[in-house]
DNA sequence: TATTCGATAATTTGATCAAATTTCTTGAAC
DNA sequence: GTTCAAGAAATTTGATCAAATTATCGAATA
């Protein structure tokens, strides 16, 4: 630990921790996010607290108050569908301008971490399921060295991730997402639409779920 | 000002002004930004200044050195396309959502800001224009009452400022950009396509000036 | 219902510590 | 004797913390 703290600076690590645990839905939408709570819960200092939050904030991950207090945000069904159509907008782009750069070893990890994906459904941990996927999503568009279109996707995951718990109390798993076997299949065939029209399915797929799972909890 | 002081956080005001700064061009793409810069500089304390500067590195407006200094980033052409990829897909999509809000009273707005942007191209005050160019957008974009993509749309315009300095030292001014008539006549037309598409071309038109200008540079 | 007071949390400042860059010095090689 | 390079000192800048200030919220009271 005391090797870590070495290198990575306070706030950065902060960051990370909260990051994820708004990605993961750790955190209730509407739920208030304080600073004197993260210091106590995290054990960090006020300054990397602070900015551990305005980042978030700035990414759209939380929410200001109007009084100077910051909370989950509960996205609503517009919301919801301004994060979709974004996502459909960018995420099947960066697929495709990854396809041509994904060497075999590359696809490969690929097809471990969907391993990881699909073993992590079939014995029904949630947690390890959003992790995964979330990996594999990522370890492909990172493939497309679109550092531009990477941060707005980054963005859209961190909105949509509150949205995620819902999901999680509502189903146990998710539905069979043969997508990420398609996706791989056409990375191999080196299609780039493909690959494109996998990914964006996909995604059409995890939305419509969250769509459904917020119109029964309402 | 000491009225303001009292409304507006310090932090808030910090951020907005070094944020107009990097929107507008003045800053230089490779100048460094330090804490004990923007201190001296704009008379504040050193936990706002690394609030605003933390802010808009989430942003995207300003990019992490590795050696914890952070500066604004030199935009490439094939950054430039991936800004230019991503605005095409969302403000279209903003001003399709706006259409059918738009009242009467903010379609005459929208046009004396126009207006302004006319006067600011013909009298050569390229900084007027950037500003009521950037005020004519967003006041049709904020009307689509879509906080998701307006939060995106405004980070893509922070990512362009930088090259907007290029534009301004090469060029005196843009061409005719008939385009923003165009659009004001889809609004009242209440035709949500066309003003999409008006939209459209005007994001390609600027798009294609700054990137003619990019490559004169280097 | 409106108001005041106390508690709680956010904001801001200033001080201190740590890291990185720059500058200066020193020594060796030519 | 000059030049170059390696290393050390000094300066600059960022990171973190603790204290003082200010705003907001909630409860008690009129």
């Amino acid at each position: 630990m005391d090797a870590d703290n070495r290198k990575i600076p306070s706030h950065e690590v902060t960051y990370t921790r909260l990051r994820d645990m708004i990605l993961y839905g750790h955190l209730a939408p509407g739920a208030p996010v304080t600073i004197q709570g993260l210091i106590a819960d995290l054990g960090a200092g006020m300054t990397p607290v602070r900015e551990a939050i305005r980042r978030l904030t700035a990414e759209g991950a939380l929410l200001p108050q109007g009084n100077r207090r910051v909370a989950v945000p509960e996205l609503s069904a517009e919301m919801l569908d301004q994060v979709a159509f974004a996502r459909l907008a960018i995420e099947p782009k960066l697929a495709e301008l990854a396809a041509p750069r994904l060497t075999p070893g590359q696809i490969d990890r690929l097809e471990a971490i969907d391993g990881a994906v699909t073993r992590a459904i079939e014995s029904g941990r949630l947690t390890d399921y959003l992790g995964a996927n979330h990996a594999f999503h990522f370890a492909l568009y990172e493939a497309a060295e679109a550092p531009v279109l990477l941060d707005l996707a980054r963005s859209l995951w961190l909105r949509a991730g509150p949205s995620l718990r819902a999901v999680i109390d509502r189903y146990g798993r998710e539905p069979a997402p043969d997508l990420h076997r398609e996706a791989i299949a056409a990375m191999r065939a080196g299609d780039a639409g493909a690959l494109a029209n996998a990914i964006k399915r996909d995604i059409q797929q995890g939305v419509d779920h969250v769509r459904q799972a917020l119109a029964e909890v309402s």
